[in-house]
DNA sequence: GCAACATATTTACAGCTTGAATGATTCGAA
DNA sequence: TTCGAATCATTCAAGCTGTAAATATGTTGC
């Protein structure tokens, strides 16, 4: 049994709307749980990708973003003294992002208000698995 | 066999910027089929989403973005001949939104250009339709 | 060595989005 | 009826994001 163009075309659209809605749902998380902390969204965004060193390239693609926007956003971060930006070991091109004392505990803290109420509590973990996997298709397909 | 609760935040967070970055990919999509039509993203979204008469605030809804929002797309729809605030039939609060004759025939292109080489075209109907129930189910949630 | 091209970051700019405040209208309860 | 709360749309300020161009450095092939 296979579905008409037309039809398709309709569900693929409302696919592409219920994307954007969870990920919108998921920004709003970010947002009120980054405000408790003085942070804007983005800046947790940030923060939350920031497992360790890395370049100002690595960051925007972690957060899917462009690198002249990471530039902002740092700039923002390196302020409140959250993130140094330190010459990269082998390239001089590049900045090498690292954590103050201080960005790390507020990391810790970041990390631990947004698991609590997450938006994808309402799939447990093996319906999760399935949904990462079909994302995951979805993006590295061609 | 059940997942540490760190595990489990870990997988979330990785799920979160699945979500986002498919959501990136779908939104440059848009961006460029719209760019052809001299449409930002924006106003393809808005146009897209208006398969008839409706309020501001449920075009707001269906764009998954604040009802502001909304005022300003609209206006530049509206200048660009597409889109009309007609006085909403039963409410004096409400506008209602008609689409011009060239304005739905510019929706019509717009959804011919958006239908090819989606940004789901890695998944297959049935796998489509797998994502779409556990995003329902997400977003509904709560 | 060096010219040509590629990559990392930044800057400038324009457009988009949110959130709070405002005015008009509707609805419900005393 | 009339008051007060809720809702619809708009305005404005502030911040976010992407594009394109500029700068600096690295890499490749001759």
């Amino acid at each position: 049994m296979t579905t008409s163009p037309e039809r398709q075309a309709i569900a693929e659209r409302q696919l592409c709307g219920l994307v954007n809605g969870l990920a919108q749902r998921i920004a709003e998380h970010v947002r009120e749980r980054a405000a408790t902390l003085g942070l804007t969204a983005s800046q947790a965004t940030a923060l939350r990708e920031m497992s360790g060193p890395m370049t100002m390239r690595e960051l925007a693609e972690r957060m899917s973003c462009e690198p002249s926007n990471t530039t902002f956003v740092v700039d923002k971060l390196e302020k409140q003294g959250l993130v140094e930006r330190h010459p990269h070991p082998t390239d001089r091109r590049a900045k090498h992002l690292v954590l103050t004392a201080e960005g790390t505990a507020l990391r810790a803290r970041l990390l631990d208000l947004l698991a609590v109420d997450s938006p994808l509590s309402g799939l447990n973990p093996q319906e999760q698995q399935v949904l990462h996997g079909l994302l995951e298709q979805a993006i590295t397909s061609r």
